[in-house]
DNA sequence: GAAAAAAGGTACTAACAAGTACCGTTGTGT
DNA sequence: ACACAACGGTACTTGTTAGTACCTTTTTTC
């Protein structure tokens, strides 16, 4: 009958909503500790007894992001559609991920606070671009053995292509969130980078 | 005899100076005016009367280290060496002039700010990328025009480009600067992914 | 060389935030 | 029901910073 989360558990994870909302929001400086125990409700010694200081549950913050938008990254299929097919599909759900609101706000807050946390920075890249180049780079792989491509290192044409499908739109997400073409001119502007990739590698 | 700069421009330039170098390594929040003071030498009160207030201060230091950027991308010989040749020179330009220390930490102090500054990050954009974009748009057009590539809308295939010859490199300084490649496997990164370009848009 | 303008320098105000102490209150295990 | 641990809430300390006031010193200008 009892909660199985003790109550602990419940504070921490009320406590870690809250300061996630508020630091991508406002970032680390803008984000008062007074803020989050507005939101989330308790006492502000709570959180030092969960997180040691404010640079602790910062740290906690990003932690729980990263896992969190890591999740969506599992599930894709590769195997059914010709390549072009399998290529666009993957492309849109890779520029979509890149530029969920969600996503923007936590690469903005880590670039931002590089100085002062310089590994999260490095885990950021690892656990985000890093896969994402991996995998796609196996799949490319995969097709140069099977004689459909005609390429040589298929992790730098991994990385050629990926970053022709994502095109200026994280970089602009990042600078003038207002300007992110619709969705219809993203899946254009992927469907025109996979293109361009099989014109170059396409056995003929 | 006297200083052709009237005194005034002097000092402002002298603040001007000590701010850019402290914002560019604190951070907005991350530098007070007392440390601004410390390093210009002079007083509170100057920054004041000539900026307005920190807002204004921070405005003119974006301002001005946009100037200074953007005026190394005036300079550069479109006109000799083969298409290879001459994508290969710019793409380096590019990417060098793209991770410098100082255009890397500029760029991180905007995207730190958006929220606060909303128009900079448009204008970094415009200023910074966007020329890029269209110059090398317009040197493709000529290509196609000229016959020499196969190519449908030239200032998308310049974006495709231009982010495969950048690649990771410049999320890779933002997040982890001490992990960028050496220069001449920069280079080579450039040179493949011009390699990949004129394999797909190349007339055979 | 004197008057006027601008800059230097110090001190001060008001506000805000991180972190700590304290005590009353609520929930938990036995 | 009881004892104990954890939480809530408030107040406080300490430090920092943006912005202002005021007077002194230097520089320009006439």
């Amino acid at each position: 009958m009892e909660t199985t989360t003790s109550r602990g558990a419940e504070r921490r994870e009320a406590i870690l909503r809250a300061a996630t909302d508020l630091f991508l929001e406002h970032g680390f400086d803008g984000t008062s500790l007074g803020m989050v125990i507005e939101r989330s409700g308790g006492s502000r010694r709570t959180i030092y007894e969960r997180f040691g200081n404010k640079e602790g549950l910062f740290a906690a913050v990003v932690d729980g992001m990263l896992d969190d938008l890591l999740s969506r990254f599992t599930s894709f299929d590769w195997e059914t559609g010709d390549p072009e097919d399998v290529l666009n599909r993957a492309g849109s759900a890779l520029v979509e991920a890149l530029i969920a609101p969600r996503a923007i706000a936590l690469l903005r807050m880590i670039v931002g606070e590089v100085s002062r946390f310089p590994d999260l920075g490095a885990a950021m890249f690892e656990r985000g671009p890093e896969r994402a180049y991996a995998r796609l780079g196996t799949y490319l792989g995969e097709q140069k053995e099977a004689g459909t491509m005609q390429l040589g290192d298929p992790d730098l044409a991994a990385r050629q292509l990926l970053e022709m499908m994502k095109g200026d739109m994280q970089l602009r997400a990042l600078l003038c969130p207002g300007q992110l073409p619709k969705r219809p001119d993203r899946q254009r502007q992927v469907a025109s980078a996979v293109r361009t990739f099989l014109a170059a590698v396409s056995t003929r």
